[in-house]
RNA sequence: GCCGGGGUGGCGGAAUAGGUAGACGCGCUGGAUUCAGGAUCCAGUGGAGAUACCUCCGUGCGGGUUCAAGUCCCGCCCCCGGCACCA
């Protein structure tokens, strides 16, 4: 018997398929396109199982909507900027740009090796200025738009990345990179305007939920944060100005006891210097900064400095005093806010420390709340008290009666806020796309004249031991002359956030060679796409992202699209079981004896097995793709991961498990073979099958709902791992039939070919090398890549009999094989003779009959 | 604290429309083959009792609706993820 020789096979249909141009994708209108797209790597050095994973679910759908049909576009590239290359310059001497094209190389490899259906013409890497300069270009026209700006403000700065972090990048206080604490600090930086898109981002949420996860849409709703509310201004006596606070309960304001001030507010400045407390709160500032940490994570006292002034309240005229408050935040609202102790927890936690007084003005129904012996802030609705001419109204209806009251008297308006804030896009490092603005003392901040474009990143540099960015250090770089005037200039030297990059690939791939950014009828057939697959880590940086660029490039007369993202497939992550000696930490599987025990040298301790985590190398439990391809094949691992879990669920990693789908393929490849021979010359047509021998009926009948099931799970439901499921069971019923056959039977042996062609066929998308090299064992001369998916027939999905359930009370008591055609009467009458039914009914009254067709009949006594 | 998602055999997981719970795979047990191991093949495999038929129990816990509940409703427990002084 001929071995099932994965290797030989996986290299020969690879070569074949690239021979063949099989998959490449071409612009065709008068065909149906699918464009199916992963999320693209950053080239780390080598795949994990993570993006095997990625990868094998999305080439599984891009092969199957080909063989229903499809113009299919499935494109690869890479996420080529960012610090690991910097960080392995400063480790091995290696240039970044080499670092990650040696990079790439590899992966790419890895990926050929996958037998992933990629149209590979389409490649690209972000670092490569032939795609930066569109960047750069972008950038330009946002900025005179009015979407790019620079300002200063206090922000997240990694010290060991030595680089500004957007909110979004920070996670637990740390780096999202590397962990290590964020620290504050004011800089200067770009940024882009997403808040102004803040609205249509939300809004286009609702119509997003029928196709996106839930949690993904929920992330991102309380990302951008959107409340309503009321601004309100109280006057200041002291400076003669208005102070405008933001609040979302107006019909709280009779409450309000005393106003908060962020420390960085202006008006908090102004107020210091004229009670001669300048110096105070500079010191309070400082304090602030040192513990924003613990400020925000809620870690912090509240803490506050009165600043000696009293602020005038706009209804009741009364003075209220001002403080300066930790817990402030001057980038939401206005960095000011009424403060109302009664209903509002923060609030009153200061009242308590500072003494301040507290005012009930809504009271919950049937209790009535004291001030002094409150113990907590009473935060939910009820009817106002003490409120003026509102007192007696529900506080629901409340909030829009004062709202409009305000806005009557003129002192104040409502107002919705949205927690988002501008993207900070400014990084301080060098291996990013440059940012091209100038800098000209006659002319101010300058954009790069479009023909200039690309602003090159300089590649002739050597990596500082200190790991900060030569690019200031690049006299070269830096001087240069003003686009404007024509004089010396200096060049802006941080580079953009990486996310710029991954905020548009996804167009760039339906025309990478294009001379201008996108050939519109390129784009505007290919976009958007129609199911992106990639990580539930991008729910709210990449992804939103991406939304806001992409109404950007509508906006700029590219697109046409509002979204980019049709369907959403979050996929779980690769999980394995950990090993932890109490001495050593974490263990290698290699370093635990069968009897659980630490092989490291003269240890001996007893493991702990751990829980399943996130495959890494400090846990000490991953698998190597590339050792697996190498001991199983290809489709083996292939067909494994997209086995044994659904797609949205974390994957433990089982070394038997893939030994069961290694079984499964050798039993499958040894079978076909098996009758190949006798096979070769046979062909059939779907009106033969109507003389079927009956015994194999049942068996052409599973066929061809094996068909229907795999083609819904595959195509519509994404959920490979039933799928394939269903193709075992089927085959696992073809074998009990094989002793059925007669291989002299003409009509036997078209009913196998049939079956192994279909069951093929059926697999090919998960594991196409396998598939094609059975194919042409079949006696098929095409690339099963390249064939239509089976169609089944409806007449054969019908029974004439079925097992009929019965039930005595809900209980099931026995099954009768059934025709389709008995009526309920006969079936009762019969039924109630059968002797496992009979001794239930025995003595009873039957009450009720329920008779469920072609399921089950229940008798109720 | 708030918002999502989830809890099903020894394990990963099925059950898509309220209708046989446990498909498929792993593991385990027994058998065949083999000098032996591995590989392969066959049979069994939710639990308890009877081991011939069969009976009872069983989808986190407690109630409810229904002829019928893993699935619907109410209350609780636990796990995972996100957000968290955002006024």
């Amino acid at each position: 018997m001929k071995k099932y020789d994965f290797s030989t096979i996986e290299k020969k249909w690879q070569e074949l398929w690239e021979k063949h141009q099989v998959f490449e994708a071409k612009t065709d209108p008068s065909k149906p396109k699918y464009y199916v797209l992963e999320m693209f790597p950053y080239p780390s050095g080598r795949i994990h199982m993570g993006h095997v994973r990625n990868y094998t679910l999305g080439d599984i759908l891009a092969r199957v909507k080909r063989m229903k049909g499809y113009n299919v576009l499935h494109p690869m590239g890479w996420d080529a900027f960012g610090l690991p290359a910097e960080n392995a310059a400063l480790k091995h001497g290696v240039h970044p740009a080499k670092w990650t094209y040696d990079n790439i190389a590899y992966m790419k490899n890895q990926l050929k090796k996958l037998g992933f259906s990629y149209d590979w013409r389409r490649e690209l890497a972000t670092c490569d200025p032939g795609y930066y300069k569109f960047e750069q270009r972008f950038f330009i026209e946002m900025y005179e738009k009015g979407l790019a700006y620079r300002k200063t403000s206090l922000v997240n700065w990694c010290s060991s990345c030595h680089t500004v972090l957007a909110n979004e990048q920070v996670e637990d206080g740390g780096c999202w990179r590397c962990g290590t604490e964020v620290t504050y600090k004011e800089m200067e930086g770009w940024f882009l305007r997403i808040t102004a898109y803040a609205e249509e981002l939300l809004k286009e949420l609702d119509e997003l939920e029928k196709y996106w996860p839930e949690r993904v849409i929920v992330m991102q709703r309380n990302w951008i944060g959107k409340s309503e509310g009321a601004e309100i201004k109280f006057f200041l006596p002291e400076i003669g100005e208005d102070l405008i606070v933001y609040t979302t309960r107006p019909d709280t304001l009779y409450g309000a006891t005393f106003i908060s001030l962020s420390s960085e507010h202006p008006l908090a400045q102004r107020l210091a210097e004229k009670k001669g407390l300048s110096q105070a709160l500079a010191e309070f500032i400082d304090k602030v900064r040192k513990e924003r940490r613990e400020i925000e994570t809620g870690m912090a006292e509240k803490e506050g400095l009165f600043l000696e002034s009293y602020a005038i309240h706009p209804l009741t005229g009364e003075k209220l005093p001002v403080y300066v408050a930790n817990f402030v935040l001057m980038e939401y609202g206005t960095g000011a806010i009424m403060c109302v102790p009664a209903h509002d927890q923060r609030d009153f936690e200061f009242a308590k420390k500072y003494n301040l007084p507290i005012k009930i003005v809504i009271q919950p129904e049937g209790i009535n709340l004291n001030p002094e012996d409150l113990e907590e802030a009473y935060e939910k609705p009820g009817i106002m008290v003490n409120s003026g001419p509102f007192t007696g109204l529900p506080s629901i209806e409340g909030k829009s009666k004062i709202t409009a009251y305000l806005e009557e008297k003129g002192v104040g308006r409502k107002k919705i806020t949205y927690r988002l804030r501008d993207w900070g896009v400014s990084r301080q490092r060098y291996w990013g796309c440059p940012i091209p603005m100038v800098y000209c003392d006659k002319c101010g901040i300058v954009p790069e004249k479009l023909e200039n474009l690309p602003v090159v990143l300089p590649t002739d540099v050597q990596i500082d031991f200190t790991g900060r960015s030569p690019l200031p250090l690049l006299s070269d770089f830096v001087n240069t002359t003003c686009p404007k005037c024509g004089g010396p200039a200096k060049r802006e030297t941080d580079t953009f956030d990486t996310f710029m990059e991954s905020s548009w690939y996804f167009a760039r791939f339906a025309c990478p060679d294009y001379p201008e950014p996108f050939n519109p009828e390129d784009i505007h057939y290919w976009l958007p796409v129609d199911q992106y697959i990639g990580g539930i880590e991008h729910a709210i940086l990449h992804l939103l992202y991406a939304r806001f660029f992409t109404k950007v490039l509508r906006d700029l007369g590219y697109f046409k699209i509002n979204e980019p993202f049709k369907n959403l497939l979050t996929q779980g992550m690769v999980i394995k079981e950990t090993y932890k000696c109490p001495v050593h930490g974490w263990v290698y599987p290699e370093e635990v004896s069968p009897e659980g025990r630490c092989l490291k040298t003269g240890c001996g301790q007893e493991i702990i097995v751990g829980k399943f985590e996130k495959m890494s190398k400090s846990k000490c439990n991953v698998v190597d793709p590339d050792v697996m391809i190498k001991k199983y094949g290809a489709d083996t691992v292939r067909l494994f991961i997209s086995f044994a879990a659904p797609p949205e669920k974390d994957l433990e990693w089982s070394d038997h498990g893939i030994e069961g789908a290694y079984r499964f393929l050798k039993r499958l490849y040894h079978l076909v073979l098996e009758y190949t021979e006798a096979l070769k010359e046979i062909e059939y047509s779907s009106e033969e099958f109507k003389n079927l021998d009956p015994k194999l009926v049942p068996l052409r009948k599973k066929l061809h709902k094996t068909v229907k099931k795999v083609s819904e799970d595959f195509e519509k439901r994404l959920r490979f791992n039933t799928g394939i499921a269903a193709i075992m069971e089927f085959l696992n019923l073809f074998q009990d039939y094989l002793k059925e056959i007669d291989l002299n039977d003409m009509m036997h042996k078209k009913l196998i070919k049939e079956c192994l062609k279909k069951v093929v066929l059926l697999i090919s998308p998960v594991c196409p090398h396998l598939a094609e090299e059975l194919w042409q064992e079949l006696g098929k001369k095409t690339f099963i890549s390249c064939e239509r998916f089976p169609d089944y027939e409806e007449a054969w999905l019908v029974d004439e009999t079925y097992m009929l359930v019965v039930q005595v009370n809900g209980k099931v008591r026995d099954q009768v094989e059934v025709s389709v055609e008995a009526t309920p009467e006969e079936l009762e009458a019969m039924i109630k003779e059968r002797q496992k039914v009979k001794k239930y009914l025995e003595g009873k009254q039957i009450k009720n009959v329920v008779f469920v067709p072609k399921k089950l009949i229940n008798f109720v006594v």
